[in-house]
This record gives structure tokens, sequence and C-alpha cells, in this order.
DNA sequence: GAATTAAATGCAAACAATTCGCGTTTTGTG
DNA sequence: CACAAAACGCGAATTGTTTGCATTTAATTC
């Protein structure tokens, strides 16, 4: 039997995919139905092991637990130091490294990870 | 009394700096004379307040922990998920990217974080 | 240079995020 | 329909990290 995606890892595909912003363990378990905080977390390794959801480690005072967004567009992420929002951002000119860092260190990659800490703009002007 | 870089914390920056390479605070535990655990948190989390140490968090089964390195010169890593070697590549083409974020989004980028997955050199070949 | 005081350290206990074991339930497959 | 494999729920166990507090260290003031 090799069947796994279950209508409950799907319904948190489609959570991610409807947030368009990476939520952490916490409030993916919140949002999504009553379920088991380790069927959502074996859900989600699950998930991403298919390539379906990513996840990035948010290095801010706010939280320092993993994030997860959904995968369907390959987008990077703005965070705000000061709301702890996130913005979605295209992931533009990463292709071009990627190609290079193969040229010059005959390593391959496989994923990245890219984010970016800072101040939103309603956040500059507030203070 | 405003004194903090202890010379347990140079000691720590020495560490990282002569490494070149992320450590995890587990090896940098082991790594630093006979201090405590605790101790070590709370030397790395000032050092990182004060920017003279970076962390990153790899999504590589090979550990879910954080990785500490010297902040002395900006560097990003290439991790190979077969042999979970870290590889410094120098930090190139994200003042555009940043620049290009603040136009865009109104958004100033203060951090951002790097990090490629993939094979190195020597496992592509051998596997 | 001794007294004062703030911060650092070590140690043990507390926490919080994540994982594991296992009995039960669900769902493909033959 | 019976069987087998995987998913789920639940509680317990791990593990990375933080905290409280008594003690030590070191800068500052007199």
């Amino acid at each position: 039997m090799r069947k796994r995606l279950t209508d409950f890892r799907k319904e948190l595909v489609d959570l991610l995919d409807g947030r368009g912003l990476p939520l952490n363990v916490k409030e993916i378990h919140e949002s999504a139905g009553d379920s088991d905080l380790s069927t959502v977390y074996r859900a989600l390794e699950y998930l991403e092991s298919q390539g379906m959801v990513r996840s990035i480690f948010v290095p801010c005072s706010c939280d320092r637990s993993k994030y997860y967004y959904s995968a369907g567009k390959h987008l990077h992420f703005l965070h705000c130091e000061r709301c702890h929002s996130f913005y979605p951002v295209p992931c533009a000119g990463m292709k071009k490294m990627e190609k290079k860092i193969l040229d010059d260190y005959r390593f391959s990659v496989t994923e990245h990870v890219l984010l970016f800490m800072g101040r939103c703009e309603k956040c500059r002007a507030e203070s």
C-alpha cells in the first residue's frame, strides 16, 4: 500500500496555499481542525519530503520555531523585525547564482533558503 | 558597570573565526573549554546581539539545531546533504537585491539569511 | 587598595518544540 | 470481504534552550 496524501494532508497544503505566508506549527495546528499535534508534525514532514511544502527558520525574537509554507510557487519572504509580518517576494536571480556555484565549486544546489529581515514600510513610518 | 566581552566570549569568537564554518552549540560547547552550556548560550546570544557572530538554521536531516559562525566576513554557506559538510562562499549580489527590495516594497533589509543545500563535488562523484 | 556593585558563571530545574512507541482506526489491494 | 500497510491519537520520552539563584569575577568609586 502506497498512499500518503490523506485528506488531512491535502487540507494542510490548501491551508498553506491559501495563506500564502509562512505559518508555524502552532498556527497550523490551530487552523487545521482538531487533529493531534504529532499528526501535524508527521504530515508536515511528509509534505516537505514530497516537496509540497517548504520550511524556514526565522531568526527573530518573536518565535524560534519553524515556519512552513506552500511550495506551490517558489517564494522568499521579508520578515519585519518590528511587527513580525511576512511579505512574500518572488524568487529571482537565484538560478544564475546556483549556476555560478556549480561552476565555481562543483556543488549542485538542490534547494536554497533565502530570507530577509528588516523593517517594513509601515513600521519604518511609525518609529 | 558595562562590560560584557569577557575572555570566554572572546574565545568563542576566535574559535568561530578560526574554523570559518558554522558550528552548532554542541560543537562549540565541546571546543570551548569546560564551561557550562548555559554560559555558552548566553555568550552566543550576547555575541549575536552585538553582531559579532551570526546564526543559521540548517534544514538538513543531520541536525536540527542552530549553527553559529563568525560575522567577521559576511559569508554564506553551501551545505552538502550527503556528507553534511559546509563550504563557505562569498556574499555577492545581495546588496543589489536588497536595493531592489527597498525600491519595490519599501522594506529596508537589515540582515539576510542565505543557504544553499545540495551535493558537494566529492559526494557527487561517489554516488 | 579595599569596598561596592553589576554582570558573568555554574548548576539544577523548568520549558517548549519535536519525536517516538504503540494500540486503534482507516483505507487501498487482492 | 479479508488482509496489509499506513495514518492517527494519545501519552510518554527526548532534546534543544531558557531561567532562577547562589556564587564568583571584575570594573568602578572612594
